[in-house]
DNA sequence: CGATGGATTGAACTGGTTCAAGTGGAGTGG
DNA sequence: CCACTCCACTTGAACCAGTTCAATCCATCG
């Protein structure tokens, strides 16, 4: 496996310069948004503008529907992926067909780090999507010339092995409605930091059949949970998609069963 | 936060030289298992003997007896640690004293990464235990003098993550059977890989009350598979904790639903 | 040898599933 | 602009896998 050599690569490349000083004053997220060509968002916090422009020679911007496939369980895995706009899920299926939801992804995020060689999950568009990939090999090899991005790499799975031991714990643990309120409250959490603030009002790009699989339940359970927090005051539901948190104070104490 | 400043320390230890030699040949669970004082057993591989020695600076080697708390949920992080003999849990638990069981990890296993500063769960000891850590910090900024290390501990957590997510495929979408049969096997694995030889005899050494934890189920449902398994011939039980693989080709077809 | 606590077994119960029928809103085409 | 279709979502009612509650068994240990 090549590194990335850092140091030998000549510094050309589509990065604005805007989106560059952005980027390097650690304004990821903004930096993406400015719809430049570097869409490595969180990683760009720990890089300079160097390694920036550098890091953008190695991407390939990609842009998919909704519904499409981005990479499939159980494929040859030489992409590490960044989102850019748009909503994901990570999915893994019995030969059956019965399917879990791992997981939710929102821009900033990454994916295709939870794997040798092969992806152990399926990554579906919810929305339509713009993603950035990079040769796993080469970011996995650049550890090198770039400690403090191994370090970024180390915390982004740490942050997704702890939110999976939350799932595990829904999962195994808590009912019906404390899972679809401990969803909700985690679905606000990641609104907020992506608008850099608190709302109340949550959009829910997935469908019904999603969120069922991403909680272990039925789409009938989810539907009827939905119906019983929206009759109860605690939510209101505006279409299937779009949910006001009417009493977050008593969704958080839901959420932990009563 | 300091760095391990490899270059500047002193190279000295209570290091057996027949550990340090089975440890820079690779061969890290033989050496931890020879009695030497270097329990960093996975880390080894990527570390040359005067590292090793300087990790076992830095290592505290600690004992702990059966149903033990070796560290608990919210506490200060300061530790990563790594098992030398035993068998520990992992568990996270709701307020009303629910608990689901994330992880049952046996020597070589390494706990306390996936946390910043602050463990999310909480490990026990589930036999007599012996167990070396080190702090976080120096390992963690390492990465500058260890690169290798540094991949090593991402493809530790990788593992992990994998693991997490047929564990959330198993909670999520599996009926009990299901469940146990996933469970057994994946005990088999463990052994497999301890012994370093694959075995049909498996020692069990949790309680069903942390199976069941570990499954989503309760003790009752637990034990009511272990017996169907029993009398239908495709294990055979011998006592509580030890298991015979009579069918394991079987168990691997029920393990994803018949 | 009796006591203690985990493991097993039995029987009633229930939360969530399954199956089946409706509802509503977005898109299409006349 | 309305009628029609499609499909995701909702609602209802019967069912059942796994839980709950209650004995009982059995291995270990002082």
């Amino acid at each position: 496996m090549s590194n990335l050599n850092i140091s030998q690569q000549k510094l050309s490349g589509p990065v604005s310069e805007k989106a560059l000083k952005l980027a390097s004053n650690g304004y990821l997220r903004n930096a993406a948004c400015e719809g430049c060509a570097t869409q490595h968002i969180s990683l760009c916090s720990v890089l300079n503008v160097k390694e920036i422009k550098i890091f953008s020679e190695i991407s390939t911007d990609t842009h998919k529907t909704a519904k499409q496939i981005i990479c499939a369980e159980g494929e040859d895995a030489p992409y590490i992926f960044n989102i850019r706009t748009g909503a994901i899920l990570l999915s893994k299926m019995l030969s059956d067909g019965r399917r879990q939801v791992t997981g939710f992804l929102f821009p900033g995020d990454f994916f295709g780090l939870a794997c040798n060689n092969r992806y152990n999950y399926t990554a579906e568009a919810i929305t339509d999507v713009d993603i950035c990939r990079f040769p796993r090999a080469k970011i996995l090899n650049s550890f090198k010339d770039l400690p403090k991005l191994g370090e970024k790499i180390i915390e982004i799975t740490q942050t997704d092995l702890q939110s999976n031991h939350d799932q595990m714990l829904l999962l195994g643990r808590k009912n019906a409605q404390e899972k679809l309120c401990s969803f909700l409250l985690s679905m606000q959490e990641k609104s907020a930091k992506l608008q850099n603030k608190k709302t109340d009002d949550i959009a829910l790009p997935m469908s019904r059949s999603d969120i069922a699989d991403y909680l272990g339940l039925t789409i009938e359970t989810i539907s009827r949970q939905f119906t019983n927090l929206n009759k109860s005051g605690i939510i209101t539901l505006d279409g299937a998609h779009k949910v006001f948190l009417k009493n977050p104070e008593r969704l958080r104490i839901m959420a932990e069963g009563d």
